[in-house]
DNA sequence: AGCACA
């Protein structure tokens, strides 16, 4: 299948170990060369972006038009072992037709170097203030030792709780945190290949994983297709309705073969799904549902994770989340091979949103002020609307 | 080739 992305292809990897002979030192700062100098500035922030936020957090990316900047970018990374990795990853990679050229920056990015400073000032600050030095601790270990007495026989749950509260894992799970905000702005696609990315970093750097809990959202609205031409409102009304929280069929004008179905719960939805789908609608055609799915994934409160019996259940959480990101992706490719064989336009995005853009009123105008729904069915919307926009430009751009 | 950020 075809699909267009603002992604280069990223080709052969040039890379192995051959290190540019290289006299700059480590810096958090990536200087990057020999780009494709007709990638729009916009763009090739995204891409780089894209490209090496799977080595770590990205504080900037700095691209310049002006004549003695193009083809050239700033990768700003939180830390130098993440910009390190990245440096040596991505070296010669083929980015836009071009072998990218990659070396550490000659001088420090200025957020880089404000942080730096922050730091100083606190630090001297701290030192001025507390009589008692802190003992300047050296190369912190992986996995923080034991207390000075280690209780003779810590349970295996006691030790798995003390380092669910390291350090460590915090800034794991802050380092999720943010990459959610940025999975909300992905296309489906792309967030399945993020998550992915994200636990697999995340359980290298720790050597466990992330405790990490996972929501699906589902949708409440089905959408159906193979139906035969002469499929009327009715019809589907008389199929869809026996199951509980049925709102309503919506035909698309102009658009033989598919109907939305609402409901006003996901359950209804689903379970509409399961009874229905492959149903013979006629002697021809046995109908095809599809029910779309939305997941997040965001780290476990460390509090939380004290309680015993949800620290066991960390392991099965996480690679439930890697199957739901397998799931992602296949459903999105089974999408994908739904949508190939239409001419699907705005209109039928817009008319897929119109029940959640409705349930979205009907929240807000009941006065009953629950946030939490708002903020799902907000999000849901424009979750799928990105979905819905990415399969819609993929078709227009083939 | 070319090292900037307001």
């Amino acid at each position: 299948m075809s699909i267009a992305t603002d992604q280069p292809m990223a080709t052969t990897m040039a890379n192995t170990s051959a290190p540019v002979p290289n006299s700059i030192p480590p810096n958090h700062t990536l200087y990057v060369n020999n780009l494709n100098a007709k990638i729009k500035k916009q763009q090739l922030r995204k891409s780089l972006y894209n490209l090496f936020v799977s080595y770590g957090r990205i504080h900037a990316v700095v691209a310049m038009k002006g004549v003695k900047m193009r083809g050239q970018a700033f990768i700003v990374f939180d830390d130098i072992q993440n910009a390190t990795s990245a440096l040596r990853s991505l070296q010669s990679l083929m980015f836009y037709g071009k072998p990218m050229r990659l070396s550490y920056a000659k001088r420090d990015s200025d957020a880089i170097r404000n942080s730096k400073e922050q730091i100083a000032e606190k630090t001297a600050a701290l030192a001025a203030m507390s009589q008692p030095e802190p003992k300047p601790r050296k190369e912190k270990p992986r996995i923080p030792p034991p207390p000075s007495q280690p209780p003779p026989d810590r349970t295996v749950h006691e030790q798995h709780i003390a380092m669910m509260n390291s350090e460590e894992v915090n800034r794991a799970a802050n380092a999720v945190a943010m990459a959610e905000a940025e999975l909300q702005e992905l296309p489906l696609r792309d967030r399945t290949r993020r998550i992915q990315s994200i636990i697999a970093a995340q359980t290298t750097m720790i050597g466990t994983a992330v405790p990490m809990m996972t929501e699906v959202q589902s949708n409440s609205t089905l959408f159906v297709t193979n139906l035969p031409p002469e499929t009327t409102k009715d019809a589907l009304e008389m199929l869809f309705r026996q199951f509980s929280g049925y709102l309503d069929v919506r035909l698309v004008p102009g658009r033989e073969g598919i109907a939305f179905i609402d409901f006003d719960n996901d359950a209804g939805a689903a379970s509409a799904r399961d009874a229905l789908n492959g149903f013979k609608i006629s002697a021809t055609n046995a109908i095809s549902i599809v029910h779309f799915f939305l997941s997040i994934a965001y780290p476990m409160n460390t509090l939380e994770s004290q309680n015993n019996r949800q620290s066991e259940e960390l392991a099965a959480k996480v690679s439930r989340l890697k199957h739901i990101a397998f799931d992602i992706e296949n459903e999105t490719k089974e999408h994908n091979r739904f949508l190939e064989n239409m001419r699907f336009d705005m209109s039928t995005a817009r008319s897929f949103l119109g029940g959640s853009t409705r349930h979205l009123s009907n929240v807000m105008s009941s006065g009953r002020g629950d946030r939490r729904a708002m903020c799902y069915i907000a999000g849901a919307i424009i979750l799928a609307f990105l979905f819905l926009y990415y399969v819609v430009s993929s078709f227009r751009t083939k």
